[in-house]
DNA sequence: TCAAAAGTGTTGGGGATACACCCATGT
DNA sequence: ACATGGGTGTATCCCCAACACTTTTGA
């Protein structure tokens, strides 16, 4: 094997993979983020993230983020990277170029506590976040659009639910996201139009009259790009 | 300042850019090739692309790569990141990220010759390109993809024409991105309702009926996202 | 006059929007 | 009985798709 090995030229810089988590909670979207244990930033809110090891695929190392900087148990029901923050001055620590992900995490998963390096964990608005670490804010505001973009158009709503769900449970899944209302009658009709959802049993909410279960129907993904 | 150095865990690898640049020939999209002189793959054609500098932008690297490796005299009309290709055994000399760019450049930057260490830069057809080195078949297809996407949505077939053209000349380039013909009335129909065209003087065709000229009316500026 | 390409309208269907009342349950 | 939230139908509009003939020019 002749010339196999890195060229001369080939600008190393550090690697670098960041997290947008979001889920449902209290009836309102919510992304999850870490309070920095570390310098820069100390003590501001971050979204989880961190260096992509040797060997390792980028969307393990953000799987292995949010495992280790917050304590979520369950795996996120959808995962995809979609845009890469490079620019020079982004991190005051040199060149580092971070891989942004968007992850959907299903109702439940709503129990964090820091980990690692950070101080904690926490589910907080995604409309209206704290203030961030780093270009943290841009990157949060690229990630909602491209869920919101998702959501109209590979169902990845029904991944903030549990397996069984109402109807009005769904809608609020959208509302929440797209952050506005969304007409009951037309929301109904066009979801149960689609055919991706079965009913089931009913049950009894608290008060008012108890709202119809429905589960995904069989042979309904997600698309995958 | 305290620790604003990369910390030790922060992994390097070689940061690249690949570009996916389109433009129209001979009523055909074409893809801008070139055939590699080195190893690893050499004489294999392949998406332009080499490492980011230090303290420069990606998009810097990108337009840079595209002037060095081929001589290409335009700007781009456009240019926008799409995918990063991360994989660990997607190149042989390393691990090597590569942010892949979608370029199109106008009618008329046709002439291209291999620059730097290239053998030879050609305009080949982009749905039915040669076999090509690395995994760069993959983003070229990403590429095909959001290509179409944009299309629909933020009026970059205008980017592949000159500043006045015909409407069959528009739909020649929508019919070659989307690979599939249109209706002609449909079309006129669709495009002169939007208000982004205003109509200048007439035409003579080589042959047959003369169209009208038409130019992207004021104030009609590209989707930036 | 012919060949070649440009230009032109109508119809029907599907999906989105707007909109107000009755139903089932718990208290 | 009442408060609370779940459930339902219709009319309209707009966008898209299908479809064939006439017009203008150069040779």
């Amino acid at each position: 094997m002749l010339g196999l090995a890195l060229p001369p030229q080939a600008t190393q810089v550090g690697l670098a993979v960041d997290i947008a988590a979001f889920a449902m909670h209290g009836g309102e979207l919510r992304v999850l983020l870490v309070q920095r244990g570390e310098l820069p930033h100390a003590r501001d809110w971050a979204l989880p993230g961190g260096f992509v090891q040797p060997g390792e695929e980028l969307h393990e190392a953000a799987l292995r983020e949010l495992r280790t900087e917050t304590t979520v148990q369950l795996e996120p029901r959808h995962l995809e990277q979609f845009y890469t923050f490079g620019e020079v001055g982004r991190d005051p620590r040199g060149r580092i170029v971070s891989v942004a992900h968007l992850a959907v995490l299903p109702h439940g998963t709503v129990s964090v506590s820091g980990g690692g390096h950070t101080l904690g964990a926490e589910w907080l608005s995604a409309h209206h976040p704290p203030r961030l670490a780093f270009d943290h804010q841009t990157i949060l505001t690229r990630a909602l659009l491209r869920l919101q973009l998702r959501l109209e158009y590979a169902n990845l709503a029904l991944e903030f639910l549990p397996d069984t769900f109402t109807l009005p449970e769904l809608q609020t899944v959208y509302e929440a996201i797209l952050n506005r209302q969304l007409d009951k009658r037309n929301f109904r009709k066009r979801l149960l139009a689609q055919g991706i959802l079965t009913p089931s049993g009913e049950r009894r909410s608290g008060v008012g009259r108890p709202a119809q279960l429905y589960r995904r129907a069989k042979n309904v993904r997600v698309a995958a790009l």
